[in-house]
DNA sequence: TCCCGGATTCCATGGGATGGAAGCGGCTCG
DNA sequence: CGAGCCGCTTCCATCCCATGGAATCCGGGA
C-alpha cells in the first residue's frame, strides 16, 4: 500500500478508463492506463470488463476504441433525438437564409456541448465541432443556456473563475450577471468577440414541453455584422420554432 | 446470502445499469433495478456513481436517462466519424439516383447497428432506424457484413439459431455459408424478402486503410424492382468509392 | 538467438461493495 | 386529518472480490 491518496472506487476507475478516450482517439493498453492513471494490470483487467461489455472494442490491432454500443445507448437516446428531430428544419433555414455557422447546443455542466452544427463554407472560421464542449460564459449559446439555468449553476460559474479568452470576454460577476439579466428579459443573447476574434454570437433558449430552456440555438458570423437584425430575429424565431415542435405552449 | 448464482462483478452490474436503457427512454429507480436484477439499494448506490460521472443524468422529474456525456464520448469517436464524412457524399449520390432507403451500417456481435440513413417518402415501408441493430443473417447490409467477418462469427450465428422471419429468410447452414461465399466472390450481397415483405436489399461491402471490411452500404426497395441492375451497380460503386475514401488501396 | 517493451496472467490480502432493513417524504383514500 | 402505501434514500456489519506487484508471455528487431 504505497499511498492511500489517489484511492478511487471500481466505478471511478472504470469511467477513468472511459475519460481517457475523451480527446483520444486509438488507445494501446498503456496509455490508457496512463491517462487513467492506473496501474497497468488493473488497467487491462478493467479493460477487459469495458470490452466484454461492449462498451470499448478492440480493433485487429490490438488498440481500443469506444465501441458502438455506447453510440448506440446514446444516439437512441429519445430526448436528444426528438430535440435534434424537431430542431432539423429550423436550423436548416436559419443557414440557407445566412449561409452563417449554425448551431444548437445543451448544458452539460458548466459547459455548452454542441449537438447539431452547419457551416458555410466561406462563414467566419471556428473550431466548433458536433460534441465539441464550450464553456458556458464565452459564446452566445453558453450565455443563452446559463440564463436560463437551474439556480446554482451561475454560482458554480463564478466559483470556477471564468477565463478571459480575449478582451471581449466577460469574466467580472456583476457584468455577468447583468448580461443574464438582460438575456431573460430580451429572449436573445449576444456575445462579440468572447472566444474567437472576429465573430460574434446570438443565440436563443428552446423549451420544452414543461417549459424548462433545454437548449439554445445561435449563428456565429463576421463581428462586423453584428447590428443586422436578421440574425438576432433569426435565432429568436427558430428557438420559438423548435420550442413549439417540442410542444412548448407559452 | 440467499442465493450466490446470479452473483455479478461490479463492472457488470453498472454495465446492467446501463443496459436497462437500452429500449427505454427515461426510467425511474426501480425500472432500471428491475430490468438491471438487482437490489434497489445496489442500482441506486450504483445509479449514483453513472450520474456523478455524467454517463447518466436525472432529469428534474426525478427520471434518469442516458446522459450527454456519452453520446459526446460516441460521437467523437475518430473512426466512426471518418466513415460517416467518407460515406455522406456516396449515400446522398444513390439516395438522389435511386429514392430508395439507403443504410450504412457495421456490424456489433451478432448484429448490424444502422449508422446512417436516408429515405424516401415514397420507399417501402421499413422500420430500421439510425442506431437500430437488425440479425445479420436477414439483410443484405448483415449478410454483407458476415461475409467479411472474422473467422468465428458465422459459427456464432448459427449456434445463436437464427430465426426465420419470413419464408425468404435463409437460416440453413450450407445455404447461409454458400451465399457467404458467393458474397465474397461478387462483392455484392442480395437478399430477398428475409426481413420485411415485399422489400429487398442490396449491399456492398466498405474497407478501410488496411483492408478489413468495417462497414456495408446498402438498398433497400420494392421486390419487383430486385433485377434492375442499377441497384446492386450503385452500391458496389459506392463501397468501392466510400472505401477509397477511407485510403483503401486494392 | 537474444533482448526489450508491451501485454497478459497470477494470487494473497484487506478494504470496499453489498443489500436487508429502517427511515423518509409525498400522495391517496377513507 | 390521519393512516397507509409506495418509491426513494440512507445506514452499516459482514465478507467477497478488486487490487496491483511480480512473474510470464509474446512478437519483432538486431
Amino acid at each position: 500500500m504505497p499511498r492511500g491518496d489517489d484511492d478511487r472506487r471500481v466505478a471511478e476507475k472504470l469511467f477513468a478508463i472511459a475519460d481517457a478516450f475523451e480527446r483520444g482517439d486509438e488507445l494501446t493498453l498503456s496509455e490508457i492506463a496512463e491517462r487513467a492513471r492506473l496501474p497497468l494490470s488493473t488497467a487491462h483487467r478493467l479493460l477487459g470488463e469495458w470490452v466484454e461489455w461492449g462498451g470499448i472494442t478492440r480493433s485487429s490491432d490490438g488498440r481500443y476504441r469506444v465501441g458502438i454500443k455506447l453510440w448506440r445507448l446514446a444516439v437512441r437516446q429519445p430526448s436528444s433525438r426528438r430535440l435534434r428531430i424537431a430542431a432539423k428544419p429550423y436550423l436548416e433555414d436559419l443557414f440557407e437564409s445566412t449561409g452563417e455557422h449554425v448551431h444548437l447546443a445543451v448544458r452539460e455542466g458548466l459547459g455548452a456541448v454542441y449537438l447539431e452544427r452547419m457551416s458555410g463554407v466561406n462563414a467566419v472560421p471556428s473550431i466548433t465541432d458536433i460534441g465539441s464542449r464550450l464553456p458556458l460564459h464565452a459564446t452566445g449559446v453558453g450565455q443563452a443556456l446559463l440564463a436560463f439555468a437551474p439556480p446554482g449553476v451561475f454560482e458554480d460559474v463564478i466559483a470556477a473563475a471564468p477565463r478571459r479568452f480575449l478582451p471581449g470576454t466577460i469574466v467580472d460577476e456583476t457584468a455577468l450577471r447583468e448580461r443574464m439579466v438582460r438575456i431573460r428579459a430580451s429572449g436573445v443573447a449576444m456575445s462579440v468577440e468572447a472566444l474567437t476574434k472576429g465573430a460574434f454570437s446570438v443565440a436563443a433558449p428552446v423549451r420544452d414541453a414543461t417549459g424548462d430552456v433545454v437548449a439554445a440555438v445561435s449563428i456565429i458570423a463576421h463581428v462586423e455584422r453584428r447590428d443586422e437584425p436578421q440574425f438576432a430575429l433569426g435565432v429568436r424565431i427558430a428557438g420559438r420554432g423548435i420550442s413549439a415542435a417540442l410542444g412548448y405552449r407559452p
